[in-house]
Order: structure tokens, then C-alpha cells, then sequence
RNA sequence: GGGCGGUUAGCUCAGUGGUAGAGCCCCGGUUUUACACACCGGUUGUCGCAGGUUCGAACCCUGCACCGCCCACCA
């Protein structure tokens, strides 16, 4: 990656000032290295900063080909983020401070999503009202300051207000909590989907499907929640396991004339006055002489045939299904293929409606019982219609024997509580299944990271079974911009709508006019009326990268970002999310929104279960961050990687702390001292020589790393880059730091060609190392590896370029150097044989050794010599005897302890393996 | 029933053909002038099972088991 092209756009004071490139002169640290670092009150203090200096401001004058847009998912606006958002937010923040300090114009909006049911059930909740969309406006309401135990009813508008003051204290809240954790977000791009501006792009992409035949209406049996009262689509049912009971119901064999009967076993019994048919396998020999004949069901007397649909199974309770409008998704395909008529008997508030048996639809044998019947289960619910059409059965002799109890999975809108009904209503599709094909090509297109991800997206889109309902009968959302003309009679004419201009978007069919038409004429005959109806949130957030990118408004923005670079979310709406966005990007532009998508795991609990919102409430982010401090639990949500679920663990959020903390502590040390800053070269590309083997060996690892490192996070591993930076970084601390300390701190003893120079060279060495790695760090913690910054640099770390191999080799004339790698290693092989052989012996690490004999081979010489300098002084050697031939063994003679008792061997043998 | 992951030390997890690893935990030691929120040393394994390929398999192939998730079915 060329860094060095950056430096020639850069464009502000905050902008690249890379020490390794510019002339950047470096701080003097005197006074400016505090005496005990700490982390606490680094949020408090570095965010404010990073607002106040625009760090993390898109640059709109950036070249496309340098822009790294970023669709943030917009979290739920229904009142509090927990544990997981924590986790996936962090992910996706590394990743834009990685490209940020690659040189890229980071565009990293944050949205909320306030639009839609979470939003309803929450203001309801809170300020103790429910939305009566009949009632008018009152521009004096004001809520109670507690919630009643009588919900008050409110106009819609009125509703609506309530909706917005609540979102914005959420979001308030919200950003107080991201600004604490330290994501890099550009706080002046924020939007909301209720946002005028969100409603305008949701309703001019909806006009545009329209205009293509790619959206269009239809009164078609619809999944329906009765206690919210509305549609909902495929993407949003779950199942659950429900207790239920089979009912064995018996059907007279009427045109048989026989007296015999058909046995079925339904768990719906209170939807036998919604049967039209019976049906069975074709091939099933049972039943085969009785298709096309008529049965007669019980209490109604319903005639109704029995047909053979290969969709019946045969081993499935008595190998016949009764047919009812509609029971479950499988009545809808018989209903449909096999052209059955409709008897819709549930409402949709989940109540039985009137019917008058005998009616056209509704034929009967015995009209008079069956309304007789019937009338007992009108205006009921279903639960206590089938409590009390079991009654009526059993009382009829027509079913057999007791309801037998069983466990199955019923299908629930995934935010409800009662299990869904299918209605007939009139609803509002957008085209998907023509599309399916593309979309799966648009699947391979996109880099999944991980890729296995991909899998999920395609075995949804192979299973579509239907095309997107995008209405609901709901009041917080955006309207459909469509009017309806009035027939004489006052009748909507739904096939050819009222559409609005472009420019009048965004618009409200509630009370916005259609051209044309008076306000007066609304609801009158031959006037108007507007589409009653709300979409999906779904269809509002499958825009979110139109949304933010200025589709349709701002033209430059748009070419600047559009399609984004990184779609991040988590695995669980890969088949809502994702898919709604890639489908809607593909019905508008042809494209894909994004070029990569970054799928994040969730956060389990300790029992490896999805962790609760109710535990996710326990456990407050907000009392985690201060706990154990933002960088700390960004370490445990960057240890887990892409599509890795995690399990909630404050131990790595410990382990997370001690090592920002270290890293205070060891900068600390690298930066303080009362060596002249002159001893330290002033940027590591114009540095001084690093001359001694082992710095010239730890740089080289360095080196190493780096590029690991990189490569990680260009394949979107950032897990692993924190995992091998750590590594090296204890390391470091470990040996590094420790045999060099003596030369750093200039004694004598340990010089190299002269005790400066030595000095300088470990001054040098531990200055590129401390520089890369708060470089390396910056993403995982941007709040220690600040602070340690603005202790000896200008600017922010967080638009520092990111380090490469050649700029930690900087001062070894740019090429790394094996041999002082090798020898670097055998001073660390010393160092811990050395301090076994003492621990071993229960003594002092500081204990001299006075004479150390060590048998090495013969191609270690000169590597060995290089280091040995730095091994007496680290190690408080007197004297190291050199014997060529050896396998590394190392023998010990220790300086008696002054108080040891006589005749203590001071003789130490040991051995290392070679 | 279809699909996708996973199974490695007590725990959390790295490890994609070459002598099984890290952190935590545990035990012992050290207050050494960056850090006791530290450091040093030590203990810990049928790499889920069974076959196969290979000089060599935690790793590649086949089958199986178990765990988790997604989808389908749910009369």
C-alpha cells in the first residue's frame, strides 16, 4: 500500500503526520510522561478531544478510490444496547481504524432505526398510551408523568410526537455510550429511519419498484399478527414449541350414503368451519376410490370434497389433512393449487367473525344446526372458540375419543406472543422470486468474511417461497406515498393509484392531497382516499447505504461512496438485513450496496447460549466500560473473531486491561529516563543507525510482524493481528526490554563499540518498536496508545499511517537482519535457562553469576558474541566462557550469598537441550 | 429431512502436512530503579470416534457421534 502517495493529499493539521515520513520534530517529554499512568478517565478525556479536533471527519474532497464507506448497521432504538452490540461494533470499528491509518477517508455514519414496531410497543409502554388512529390531533396533549393503568388513547399525530421525543432521549443515550467506547464514528452523520430524509428514500425507491412492475398489490392470504394487528413477512417468523393436542374428528361419508365416515386429526378444531376440502397423497391406496367425492364435516355439515394433493402425507395422523382457510402456509398452497374457495372465519383481532351458514360459501346440510353451532363460537376467541367447539364436538359424538396432548412448533412473528394466523388482506409485495437467481450471483460476488457466511445467504434465497409483503397495519413508519381514487359509491379503485411527484417526497397520503383534489374531498365519493397503511421497517433499512450516501440529494456524495466498501453484521439477519439490502440495491442500480461484508458472531452467555436481553440488561454496557475501561472490552470483543460466537467473559476483559496498562507502564519506560532526547533519533526513517545485534534482531521480528499483521486485517482478521501483536508485544516487555535495560541505561559494562553508541542504538531500537506498536495497537485501543502519543508526538495516533516492514527497518539500512534474529534468539534462550538454573537453585535473580560457561555450536559464534554484551548485563554475569563444539549447554558458577551457610556448593551445573 | 459451523490442557481458544501451543486457573518463588494491575519458574493432553492417503496427519479424504446455528416440515 502506498503510503507515501497519502502524504501528498493530506489536507490538514490531524492529517498523516507520519514521524516515519515527515520532519515532524518530536515533543520533548520532559514533564509530559506522567508519574503513575492510569487508565481511568481516558474515555473522559480523549473523546472530547477527538470530537472538538474532527479526527474522525469524512473527507467529501477524498478521491473515490480512497474512500472506505462503512453501512453501520443502525441499532434498535427500543431502549438499551447490550453486551452483543458492544462486541460486533467493535469489530467493525477496528476495521475503520485500520483503514483509516491506511491512508483511507473513513465515511462511518450511525444510524437508528426508531421506525417500527420495537418503537410502538416501547412508547406505549412508557408513557401509558395506545394509538387510536379515528380519534383527531390534540396539540395540547401532553403524556403523564407516569404511565396510568388505563392506556389513554391518542390520535395518531399525537402518537407519532410521542415516538420522536422518546427516539431522540434514546439516542442521546445511545451515542454517550459509543463515544465511550470509542468507536471512530463521524458524529456529524448521523441519521434515523424515520428521518424525513430516510422516508424520502424509502418512498422514492418504493415509487421507482412501482413504476417497474416490481412492486405491486394484491388481496392474498397474508401472515397476520393478531395482537399487533398486522401483516408480517417471511423473513420475520421464528418457530417455537408450543403444547397442542390432536383432535380425531370424523367426517361422514355422505355420498357413500353408507353411514361410514373419514377420520382426521387436526390440533385446530376451531378452524373446522374455515374447511373446504379434505386431502390425501394420491398415491395413498386408502383414499384413492373416495377423490373427488363429497364428505360432510361435523357441526356444520359443510359438504366439502376429498382431493389428492401430493403434499399430503400419507404416515401423518390418518393420512388425511383437513383443508381450512387458512390453517397454516401448506392450506395456502392447497387453497391455491388446488382452486378451493375461501371461508374466512378469523378476524383480525384473533376473533371468530359472524357467518350465516345456508349463505352463498357457506352451503351446509343442516343450516339450521350448524348456525345453531355456530353461533356458540361467534365473537370468541380462538383459544376459547376451541374450548368450547371440543364441547360441542364431544357432545355430538363426532369426535373420537379424548384430544390426545403433543408438543410442536408453531409459527410466531418473531416479536410476538401469540402464534401468527393467516388472513386474507389486501397487501403491498415487492417482486423477489424472479429475482433469485440474480440475487445468488450477486451472493458470489460479495467477500464474505468469513466466507462460510455465505452459505446462510444462499440457502435463504433458495428457499423463497414468496414474494416480500412490505405492508403493515401499523402507525410509526413511512406511509406509502399512494392515493386512491373514490368511486360513486365511495369504493377505493386500488389498480390504478394516485402517485405524488418526486419532489413531494416525503409525503403523508393521510394528509397530504393529491393533485387534483381538494383536502375536502377525502373519504368522499368520486374523491380520494390514502393508502392506510405503513412499511415494513425492513423496507426503509434495506436502504440504509441509499440513505446515507445522499441518493437523490446529494450527487457528489453519492459517486464519492456508493456502492460502500463494508456492510458488518451480525449472522442472525443475514436473511432480513442483508438480504433486503442486496435485493434492493439490485432492483435500483444494478449492483451490489457493498464490496465486502463482515459477519459477527454473537456474545453467549457462560451456558453457550445466545446471551438474553434480560442478561444483557444485567450486565449494563455502560457499567462494563467502566469497570473494566473501553479498551479493555474492546480487547475481549476483538479476541473474537469474524463469525466467532463469543462467550461473555470479564477474564479476557482483565487480561484486555493489563495490557493497555502495560502498555502505559512500558512507554513510560521507553520514553522516560534522563537520557537527552538527542540520544534519540528524531523520526525512525531519519533516525540514527541501530547498531547492536539485538536490537537489530527485535526490529527484525518486528518487521516480521508487521506484515503478518497487515495481511490479517486486509483479510479482515483482526482477531488475529491483536492476537499475534499481543504476543510479541509481552515479549518484547519480557526479554527485549530486559536485556536491554543495562545498555539503555548506559552502563558501562555493557558497551558496545563505545557506551554511547550503545546506548543510542537501544534508545533508537525501543523508540521504532514503542511507535509501531502503539500503531498496531490504535485500532484495539485507542485510548491507551493516545494517551501515549500526545506524550511524545503531535496529532492523533489514529491518523498515524499504518507502519510497514520498511519502516521499522528503517535504521538498519532497510534490510532485515537474520543473523542478529538468530542471535537475538539465543540471548533470549540464555535469559531463560539462566533464570531457571536460579529459581531452580531458590535464589535470587539478582544473584551474580560470576563465571557462566556455555557450550555452543560452532556456527553460533558470532552470533552469540553479538549479544553476549547484553547478556552479562541483564542477566548479572561477571564472566561468560565461551566453548565451541557444546549443544547450547549452560553451566552456572553462582557468587556464594553473603549469608550462606558454609559449605553450599557454589557450582551450579545445568543443561539446555540445544 | 437439507445446509453451515464446531469438537485441541480444568476453562477460553490459537494452531491447514514435519518434536502439541497461548492466556486464564493452579502450585512455588521474587517487592529487580516502567509496571505487584508486575516478574520468574513449574504442573497440565488418547488433538471427539473409526477407517483411509502419506516417509510423516490435530491438519488432507471417507464414514460416524455429539454440540450449536440456519432452513424446510410441523394434519
Amino acid at each position: 500500500m502506498g503510503k507515501s502517495a497519502l502524504r501528498i493529499e493530506k489536507t490538514g493539521p490531524t492529517q498523516y503526520d507520519h514521524p516515519l515520513m515527515s520532519d515532524t520534530t518530536a515533543t520533548p517529554t520532559g514533564g509530559r510522561v506522567p508519574e503513575k499512568p492510569a487508565l481511568e478517565g481516558l474515555e473522559a478525556k480523549w473523546s472530547p478531544r477527538w470530537e472538538t479536533e474532527g479526527v474522525y471527519r469524512f473527507d467529501r474532497n477524498s478521491p473515490r478510490d480512497r474512500v472506505y464507506a462503512i453501512d453501520t448497521p443502525p441499532p434498535t432504538v427500543s431502549g438499551s444496547l447490550h453486551v452483543g452490540h458492544v462486541f460486533s461494533y467493535t469489530h467493525t470499528d477496528v476495521i475503520a481504524r485500520y483503514q483509516r491509518m491506511c491512508g483511507k477517508a473513513v465515511f462511518y455514519p450511525m444510524g437508528w432505526d426508531d421506525n417500527g414496531l420495537p418503537t410502538e410497543r416501547r412508547v406505549q409502554n412508557y408513557y401509558g398510551v395506545r394509538c387510536d388512529p379515528s380519534l383527531p390531533f390534540d396539540p395540547t396533549f401532553e403524556p403523564p408523568d407516569k404511565p396510568g393503568k388505563q392506556a389513554i388513547s391518542v390520535s395518531r399525530p399525537n402518537f407519532i410526537a410521542l415516538c420522536e421525543r422518546l427516539t431522540v432521549e434514546d439516542e442521546k443515550a445511545f451515542e454517550a455510550l459509543w463515544r465511550q467506547l470509542g468507536l471512530s464514528v463521524d458524529w456529524s452523520m448521523t441519521y434515523a429511519t424515520i428521518s424525513r430524509a430516510s422516508q424520502r428514500v424509502s418512498q422514492q425507491a418504493f415509487l421507482n419498484l412501482l413504476r417497474k412492475d416490481r412492486a405491486y398489490q394484491l388481496e392474498a392470504p397474508t401472515l397476520w399478527d393478531i395482537d399487533f394487528r398486522t401483516a408480517v413477512a417471511q423473513a420475520e417468523l421464528e418457530d417455537r414449541e408450543q403444547p397442542g393436542a390432536y383432535h380425531k374428528l370424523q367426517f361422514s361419508r355422505s355420498e357413500a350414503g353408507d353411514g361410514g365416515v373419514i377420520e382426521i386429526e387436526t390440533t385446530r378444531p376451531e378452524l373446522l368451519p374455515a374447511c373446504v376440502a379434505l386431502v390425501a397423497h394420491p398415491d395413498d391406496e386408502r383414499y384413492q376410490p373416495l377423490f373427488g367425492t363429497l364428505v360432510t364435516t361435523p357441526l356444520f355439515k359443510a359438504p366439502v370434497p376429498i382431493l389428492a394433493h401430493p403434499l399430503a402425507s400419507p404416515d401423518k395422523g390418518t393420512g388425511v389433512a383437513m383443508i381450512c382457510t387458512f390453517g397454516d402456509l401448506t392450506d395456502v398452497i392447497w387453497w391455491r393449487e388446488l382452486s378451493l374457495p375461501v371461508r374466512a372465519i378469523v378476524l383480525p383481532n384473533g376473533t371468530l367473525r359472524q357467518v350465516a351458514w345456508g349463505g352463498a360459501g357457506w352451503e351446509s346440510r343442516d343450516a339450521a344446526s350448524a348456525q345453531a353451532a355456530y353461533d356458540q363460537l361467534a365473537s370468541l376467541s380462538l383459544t376459547k372458540a376451541r374450548a368450547r367447539i371440543v364441547e360441542l364436538l364431544r357432545a355430538s359424538s363426532e369426535m373420537v375419543g379424548e384430544p390426545r396432548p403433543i408438543t410442536h412448533a408453531v409459527k410466531f412473528y418473531e416479536k410476538g406472543d401469540r402464534p401468527l394466523e393467516i388472513i386474507t388482506s389486501r397487501q403491498w409485495f415487492i417482486r423477489t422470486l424472479p429475482f433469485r437467481e440474480q440475487l445468488l450471483e450477486r451472493g458470489r460476488e460479495l467477500q464474505w468474511h468469513p466466507p462460510y457466511m455465505r452459505a446462510r445467504f444462499e440457502n435463504w434465497v433458495g428457499g423463497l417461497n414468496g414474494d416480500w409483503c412490505v405492508s403493515r397495519q401499523r402507525f410509526f413508519g413511512v406511509p406509502f406515498p399512494v392515493w386512491y381514487r373514490l368511486d360513486a359509491n365511495g369504493q377505493p379503485d386500488y389498480a390504478s393509484p394516485l402517485l405524488p411527484d418526486d419532489a413531494q417526497l416525503p409525503m403523508d397520503p393521510s394528509t397530504d392531497v393529491p393533485a387534483g383534489y381538494t383536502a375536502a374531498q377525502r373519504g368522499q365519493a368520486n374523491g380520494f382516499m390514502g393508502d392506510p397503511d405503513i412499511m415494513d421497517t425492513w423496507a426503509t433499512s434495506s436502504l440504509t447505504p441509499q440513505i446515507v450516501s445522499g441518493w437523490g440529494v446529494d450527487p457528489a456524495l453519492f459517486a464519492q461512496v456508493f456502492p460502500m466498501a463494508l456492510r458488518p453484521q451480525a449472522h442472525d439477519i443475514i436473511r432480513t438485513w442483508l438480504f433486503s439490502t442486496v435485493l434492493r440495491a439490485e432492483l435500483e442500480h444494478d449492483s451490489l450496496p457493498w464490496a465486502h461484508a463482515a459477519i459477527s458472531g454473537w456474545v453467549l452467555d457462560p451456558d453457550r447460549k445466545k446471551m438474553s436481553k434480560s442478561k444483557g440488561n444485567v450486565v449494563t454496557p455502560a457499567g462494563l466500560l467502566d469497570e473494566h475501561g473501553s479498551d479493555a472490552v474492546r480487547y475481549w470483543a476483538a479476541s473474537g473473531g469474524p463469525g466467532v460466537d463469543t462467550a461473555f467473559d470479564p477474564a479476557q476483559m482483565k487480561v484486555g486491561r493489563r495490557l493497555a496498562i502495560k502498555l502505559l507502564n512500558a512507554s513510560k519506560f521507553i520514553l522516560a529516563g534522563d537520557l537527552p532526547l538527542e540520544a534519540a533519533p528524531r523520526s525512525l526513517a531519519g533516525g540514527q543507525p541501530v547498531t547492536s545485534a539485538l536490537d537489530r534482531g527485535m526490529l527484525t521480528n518486528l518487521a516480521v510482524l508487521v506484515a503478518d499483521v497487515t495481511g490479517a486485517l486486509d483479510d479482515y482478521d483482526y482477531a488475529k493481528a491483536l492476537q499475534r501483536t499481543e504476543a510479541f508485544f509481552w515479549d518484547f516487555c519480557d526479554n527485549y526490554v530486559e536485556l536491554v535495560k543495562a545498555r539503555r541505561y548506559g552502563d558501562a559494562k555493557v558497551g558496545g563499540a563505545t557506551v554511547a553508541e550503545g546506548q543510542a542504538s537501544a534508545q533508537a531500537a525501543l523508540r521504532t518498536a514503542l511507535e509501531t506498536l502503539l500503531r498496531l495497537f490504535a485500532p484495539y485501543l485507542p485510548f491507551a496508545t493516545e494517551e501515549v502519543w500526545s506524550w511524545w508526538r503531535e496529532g492523533s495516533v489514529h491518523h498515524a499511517a499504518w507502519p510497514t516492514p520498511a519502516d521499522v527497518l528503517a535504521g538498519l539500512g532497510g534490510l532485515p537482519d537474520s543473523e542478529a534474529q538468530r542471535g537475538y534468539e539465543r540471548a533470549q534462550t540464555l535469559s531463560a535457562e539462566v533464570r531457571r538454573q536460579k529459581a531452580a537453585q531458590k535464589v535470587s535473580q539478582k544473584t551474580r553469576v560470576t563465571t557462566l560457561r556455555w557450550a555452543v555450536p560452532a556456527e553460533w559464534i558470532t552470533e552469540v558474541r553479538a549479544i553476549e554484551a547484553d547478556a552479562k548485563g541483564a542477566l548479572h554475569i561477571d564472566t561468560i566462557e565461551l566453548t565451541e563444539g557444546g549443544n547450547g549447554e549452560v553451566t552456572l558458577t553462582l557468587e556464594p550469598p553473603p549469608e550462606a551457610p558454609a559449605g553450599s556448593p557454589p557450582d551450579v551445573p545445568g543443561r539446555t537441550p540445544a
